[in-house]
DNA sequence: CAGTGAGCGAGCTTCCGCTTGACTT
């Protein structure tokens, strides 16, 4: 045992410093914080100046008691937790909890995790900064009465288990809002008119744009009549250098949004990856909200860029982070060597590592040069003129190894163009005029959820993936797909003197893997809008963190940030459960025009659904909504739909068959046996001869499904969606791989049973 | 696992940020 104890946040980074460090230190990991508020209860004492009641977490038990040991054993303790408000909690937690005397305890912070910056670190040691701490604490009180007030009045008001927060709920007002949006959205249609052009001599046809756009068909077409027999020239050619620069470091936001534009992973995909790829000591930290870079990085950067491409490709950059609220405890999230090109590792893991890769080198490499040509073209019939413009790369630079990718997927191509000269003489080869429609803005994806949530400053690099998977699990929001909308595009084509109108459906605006909203989302949204609109205020955050600034610089006492908050909000508590009133969601549709009786849309006991019929009618029918339908704007024949299940199709042998969607989608049902509709088949078009199809074909699978059968011992040996497995009463059983599952005898599976029982 | 839509009213749910495993399927 050394007698130095360094303590850190991190065990990976323990490892590291501990081989930097040498003799006499011992470095262990606290794996972040050890004490919180009290888990049961508020924690909080609120009568008594708001102090805060810790304990030690209960995961954090065995982590405190070693750490305890080894820092009796010790002469020195080196807290060396993050530098920034967490970070300085945790060194103060750690001393309080560990009981450290401060003249053995020193405090000290890493800008890097490299053998220098590590070495100096120690040779400035400080002491804690207690103004920093208490910033931290009033963060953390904060946190908690704004969760834990208003959690339990949406467990009285609409229903239990759900929750509230300053992030969460800002993140949900995010979707709702843009939802709405986008409801209420009208595409409007327009034309553009795009022109061919052919130069004298050359065969490379240049496509422009009109520079005006047309509301109607009239006037698009009056403009196409305008063209026939016009003449075309280049009324001007411009062209100018530009300048192009690459992206900065990754950051965890930036990683998250890029990992998810070029590699379709979710955000939480991306982040266990990272993990896997940082406790490998293959890249930095990734956890961060820093752009910074060692220079140790940039030296070894510059040195590769050289070795690959040239010195001409290398440019030394060093940047800062902008974003609000940002920390910058780490480094970006760059490759730990930048000379392994290539790793070890899973598919998932070589992917990543190779996006960080390419972002960190592009980052040090010169800007790309291209020639930006802009042509207009103008006829002798009209004042508009097509524009088009071309790009040449003149020097790549950076773009040799990474092009940053973009949320918009409109790829507006930069087209070669062919040599033209001001005043030449163009001929037109065609002249289309294109139906387009206006497009809403497009919903949230958790990536650029969690891009929108840095800009406000909502949430941190280590919650940004936990946010957004909260309010999944709390039933707010879903993950899904949103079909497009099927519109009429007709486009009229001027060629040789004629026009010609053709007509075609187009689905427009189709979404993947976007964030919807759910009713429940939609509920809680608008009652704590109603009743707790400062903190669904996008600004809300910003506005406590200038209050946390002013805390952290010594200038404004922490207790006073948390009463000044704390008064006027439990006021709105209060108020808000003054009428004892279960909130609904609940909206007539519309009249049923075959029973006359209302259809009525509202949340149950088991969500959403439509009523047909009042509460007192006796006949009255329910149906669940399916997912992604709203109570807020379903419509009535979508209902009826909806309540025209179940259907009955007709027979099989002596029973009736019917469908319906439960749980599970959608299904038919015979004999009180179920069987789930194939792709492209629905339950209200579906006809008996397709549902006996399907009925017989899973007839004969589940004859396959039974490999043996032990009556006695009420033990199966049945085929499974992961293979064959056993099956006892409710409970499932792995096969050993080595046996053959047709081969088992019952004394076989009674033992396989009783290990698997045992090893529980 | 494929339908339920109220109820005696126990005891519980919940926040944000820092960190990793321990669990199965």
């Amino acid at each position: 045992m050394g007698e130095n104890l360094v303590i850190v946040e991190s065990p990976a980074k323990a490892k590291t410093i501990e081989k930097f460090l040498g003799k006499g230190y011992t470095v262990k990991s606290s794996f972040g914080h050890i004490r919180d508020l009290k888990k049961k209860g508020l924690g909080i004492d609120i009568e008594n100046g708001f102090v805060p009641q810790y304990e030690i977490s209960a995961d954090k038990k065995k982590t405190v008691s070693e750490l305890a040991a080894a820092a009796a054993k010790a002469q020195t303790v080196w807290l060396a937790s993050d530098e920034d408000r967490e970070g300085e909690a945790i060194a103060w937690h750690l001393a309080e909890t560990l009981g450290l005397m401060p003249e053995r305890t020193r405090r000290i912070v890493f800008h890097e995790i490299t053998k220098t910056a590590i070495l100096e670190a120690i040779e400035n040691p400080r002491d804690i900064d207690m103004n920093l701490v208490k910033a931290q604490q009033a963060r953390r009180v904060l946190d908690r009465l704004v969760g834990f007030e208003l959690s339990p009045i949406l467990w009285k008001k609409i229903q239990p288990k759900l929750s509230a927060g300053r992030v969460q709920s800002v993140a949900l007002r995010l979707i709702v809002d843009r939802e709405r949006e986008i409801t209420s959205f009208e595409a409007t249609p327009y034309f553009r008119i795009e022109g061919t052009f052919l130069t004298e001599g050359s065969k490379r046809p240049v496509k422009a744009v009109l520079d005006r756009k047309f509301d109607t068909e009239a006037e698009a077409r009056a403009f196409l009549e305008q063209c026939i027999g016009a003449s075309f020239h280049v009324a001007s050619i411009e062209r100018k250098e530009a300048h192009r620069s690459p992206a900065p470091p990754f950051t965890t936001s930036t990683l998250q949004q890029e990992a998810a534009r070029k590699l379709g992973f979710s955000v939480s995909q991306t982040m266990s990856i990272a993990q896997r790829l940082y406790e490998s000591g293959l890249i930095t930290y990734m956890r961060t909200d820093s752009m910074n870079l060692s220079s140790l990085a940039l030296n070894t950067t510059k040195e590769k860029v050289t070795e690959l491409f040239g010195a001409q490709y290398s440019k030394v950059r060093n940047y800062h982070t902008k974003t609000k609220g940002a920390q910058e405890a780490h480094e970006a999230i760059r490759p730990t060597y930048v000379s392994n090109m290539e790793i070890e590792g899973t598919t998932t893991e070589k992917r990543l590592y190779n996006l960080i890769w390419k972002r960190t080198v592009a980052c040090q490499m010169a800007d790309a040069r291209v020639e930006k040509t802009d042509v207009a073209i103008a006829s002798d019939r009209f004042a508009e003129r097509f524009l088009v413009s071309g790009e040449q790369i003149l020097f790549d630079g950076f773009l040799k190894v990474y092009i940053e990718g973009r949320d918009d997927e409109e790829n507006e191509e930069q087209a070669v163009l062919p040599k033209m000269e001001q005043g030449q003489p163009l001929r037109s080869t065609g002249i289309a005029a294109l139906q387009r429609y206006t497009q809403h803005l497009p919903r949230y994806s958790e990536a650029s959820l969690v891009k929108k949530l840095e800009e406000l400053g909502i949430g941190r690099p280590s919650t940004y993936a936990s946010t957004v998977s909260t309010l999944i699990t709390r039933g707010y929001i879903v993950k899904g797909d949103k079909p497009g909308v099927a519109q009429t595009c007709c486009e009229l084509y001027l060629k040789d003197g004629q026009i010609v109108r053709t007509e075609k459906k187009e689905m427009t605006g189709a979404e993947k893997k976007k964030l919807l909203p759910e009713n429940i989302g939609l509920l809680v949204t608008d009652f704590l809008a109603a009743n707790f609109a400062d903190i669904l205020n996008y600004g809300f955050t910003a506005g406590v963190e200038e209050s946390f600034d002013k805390v952290a610089k010594g200038k404004m006492r922490w207790d006073k940030v948390i009463s000044d908050f704390y008064g006027p909000f439990h006021k709105e508590v209060d108020e808000s459960l003054q009428d004892r009133e279960h909130t609904h969601a609940e909206r007539v549709i519309g009249i049923d025009p075959k029973s006359g009786k209302p259809v009525i849309a509202r949340i149950g006991r088991f969500g959403p659904l439509i009523q047909k019929g009042t509460a007192d009618d006796p006949d009255k029918q329910f149906v669940s909504l399916n997912k992604g339908q709203l109570i807020e704007n379903i419509t009535l024949d979508e209902a009826l739909q909806l309540l025209s299940l179940p259907r009955t199709v007709g027979h099989y042998k002596d029973f009736e068959i019917t469908t319906a969607i439960g749980r599970f989608g959608p299904y038919v049902k015979y004999n009180g046996k179920y069987v789930s509709l194939g792709k492209g088949q629905d339950p209200y078009t579906i006809t008996e001869e397709q549902a006996v199809a399907l009925i017989e074909e899973s007839l004969e699978k589940s004859v396959k499904k039974v490999i043996a059968d032990f009556p006695e011992s009420g033990i199966q040996v049945l085929n499974g969606r992961f293979g064959p497995y056993l099956k006892k009463g409710k409970d499932n059983f792995k096969i050993p791989k080595k046996k053959d599952p047709a081969a088992l005898s019952e004394q076989d599976c009674l033992d396989i049973i009783a290990k698997a029982e045992k090893k529980k």
